[in-house]
DNA sequence: AAGCGCAGCAACCGCCTCTTG
DNA sequence: CCAAGAGGCGGTTGCTGCGCT
């Protein structure tokens, strides 16, 4: 019932620097969380998800903006290829850049690039479908199966096959200058990742399985 | 100069997972 | 164990600015 009404009382759209004043404060003297209750905190007429999407992509200290640079690129190629649309993992092994950053980045720059990689190499793969239209130049988007999405750090047998795969495939594409793995000391740790990229610098698969 | 189309990006939506009582 | 709420994530939308005709 108040959810609701809460609900459509929400403002959209873009944010005014006053807001992101108001949000920044709260989160400088309460921290982060609690966004249910940011907007009575702070008489932002704002739901919390837009709250915590505003903080997270935009108003969050280090946040880095502005053009990609070259190894940021080739490393979400590289990680796409392994994970597909998991942007938050991408974004992890990206040091302040956001999911949504990444996103939009794939979504405008990479996803036109890499179809185009694809044509010329006449991979296909007419499984893959589109829920909705994308804009004008259909960019292809490659999404996770809804099982392997369930079980974060178990990777499957097929997961297993592919990625050796593409690692065989990467290492003849990618040039030795940018293949030189990246980590990153304020990132977090993720294991699979970590061994992903331990495995692709001493060429040899490691076994993850049990 | 005006209109149109496209690219880029911020923000929203809906679903899923996690947490808590 | 279950239900409800909060948080997180990926997909999608819509606005804005820019370039082209």
């Amino acid at each position: 019932m108040e959810r609701r009404e809460v609900k459509t009382m929400a403002k959209k759209g873009l944010w005014k620097p006053e807001e992101d004043f108001l949000l920044i404060k709260y989160i400088e003297t309460h921290g982060e969380g609690n966004w249910a209750t940011v907007s009575q905190k702070t008489g932002l007429k704002r739901g919390g998800k837009s709250c915590r999407l505003r903080w997270k992509n935009y108003l969050r200290p280090n946040i880095k903006r502005g053009m990609m640079s070259k190894e940021e690129e080739d490393l979400i190629i590289r990680m796409h290829k392994l994970l597909g649309n998991r942007w938050s993992l991408i974004a992890g092994r990206l040091p302040g850049r956001t999911d949504n950053d990444i996103k939009n980045y794939w979504n405008t720059h990479l996803n036109k690039i890499c179809s185009k990689e694809k044509t010329k190499s006449k991979v296909s793969n007419n499984s893959v479908t589109k829920k909705k239209k994308i804009r004008s130049t259909s960019p292809e988007t490659t999404t996770c199966p809804p099982d392997e999405r369930k079980e974060e750090g178990t990777l499957t047998n097929t997961w297993l096959e592919e990625t050796n795969s593409f690692t065989q495939e990467t290492k003849s594409t990618l040039s030795p200058s940018t293949y030189t793995p990246l980590f990153y000391e304020d990132e977090p740790f993720m294991p699979f990742l970590d061994s992903y990229f331990f495995f692709e610098d001493i060429m040899r698969p490691v076994m993850w399985m049990p």
